[in-house]
DNA sequence: GCATTTGTGCCACTTAGGTGGCACACTTGT
DNA sequence: ACAAGTGTGCCACCTAAGTGGCACAAATGC
């Protein structure tokens, strides 16, 4: 990772986007893509830009599932923030961008005293805690193609006059099969089905959505 | 539901268990097998004794996934604690038991202003995201007889000198595949399995651990 | 005390989804 | 400009795991 100069002022960016008070020890870092070195038993991240993968492998099959896809306004590692205990996860950078190191020490700091920060911080818990509920429910209870769906209606960016895939609409076949735990045939399967359907158009590293209420009314409860 | 004397001083019991200061609107509330009517968006609930299950089903295929199994020591909701929106949670009672009942608001001022609880509670929130994190790996990276042996190794009780399943061990093979996102008949066959390996004993309504360390040897990682 | 419900075990059958392999187009780096 | 790597699409095949059914024992309720 590239270091920028230390314990530069807050920067506007930041602020934001996390709504976050002066930080004093923050340093800005560039990361690129394939970077995997965070030290997250002593370091919180906030993420500018570009997007950033955690996951886990079994090492048996090498199969990989990613728990979360961060992209601009997210932070880690939030479990090691909340018991400061190590947790095993793989974390990669898959498209460069920039983002904010800050020791824990001073996050806990905040999250303990400082009204503002709580009200900003809380709640992102709680949007995690529900992502991961969202992803063992998915995995439990529909098949591929349905979880690809539901994948795509979550990530859906509908505040556009022209609906978009937002994050995931430039990511390989391989990576959407980590999120919705499968592998890449059966996703390609499920793929061509939606684009038979004229609900997506598929093309090298871009998926289009075409048809967002027949993407919505294909949603099983 | 059945109440009990209202806003009597703070149980000795929950101090026990949570190690949470004055909390002065609290109720107590027996709870029987089959209940499920808890109000979690004005109350935050501790578990004092009993099991209570925290699900999600499937409408079209009836299928159920357990998303949490609470006992002695464990709270709810956190995530609408944390962000004051709903959850289509399924809450229910599968073994008679006592929880405090204490208003949302109450929880949440201790939550950002109380150092005690906020050391108490941070790990705990913690607790619950790696759990559903592991629930969400179980499921995509293995496969249903590894996913019961990760199970039982995740709720041993070896403190004692005879190792012992703890809260699980009671359960129905229907409630244990609702665990493990998969049905009764194929849990059975792991169950089988596991018993002709001489690692478990199973009788009605009772899975006896018979040797530990050959258990957590089947683990794959 | 008997009927009903619940829990368990085991069979045969079906299927979603994972595996292996292969062709080909597009991108990237030297 | 070419080689190497990456992303995509599609075939046929295999296996884990889900379905339906059935028998029986233990627990529960009237």
């Amino acid at each position: 990772m590239k270091e920028t100069i230390e314990n530069q002022p807050i920067l506007k960016q930041l602020n934001e986007v996390t709504h976050v008070p002066v930080i004093k020890r923050q340093k800005r870092l560039f990361v690129d893509k394939g970077e995997s070195g965070f030290d997250t038993e002593r370091f919180f991240y906030f993420v500018l830009s570009g997007k950033i993968k955690i996951s886990q492998i079994n090492f048996e099959t090498s199969k990989e599932q990613i728990l979360y896809l961060l992209s601009s306004g997210d932070m880690f590692d939030v479990a090691a923030l909340l018991d400061g205990k190590s947790s095993d996860y793989l974390i990669e950078v898959i498209e460069p961008g920039e983002v904010v190191e800050v020791p824990i020490a001073d996050v806990r700091e905040l999250l303990s005293k400082e009204p503002s920060f709580q009200r900003f911080f809380f709640p992102y818990i709680a949007k995690q805690l529900r992502n991961m509920e969202e992803l063992a429910i998915d995995l439990s209870l529909y098949d591929v193609y349905q979880r690809i769906i539901r994948l795509f209606a979550k990530y859906v960016n509908d505040n556009a006059k022209q609906p978009k895939l937002g994050i995931i609409e430039n990511l390989s076949h391989e990576e959407l099969a980590s999120m919705v735990g499968s592998v890449r045939k059966v996703v390609n399967r499920a793929l061509q089905k939606l684009k038979k359907d004229g609900i997506i158009d598929v093309s090298r590293k871009q998926i289009k959505l075409l048809d967002l209420q027949k993407l919505l009314q294909k949603i099983e409860y």
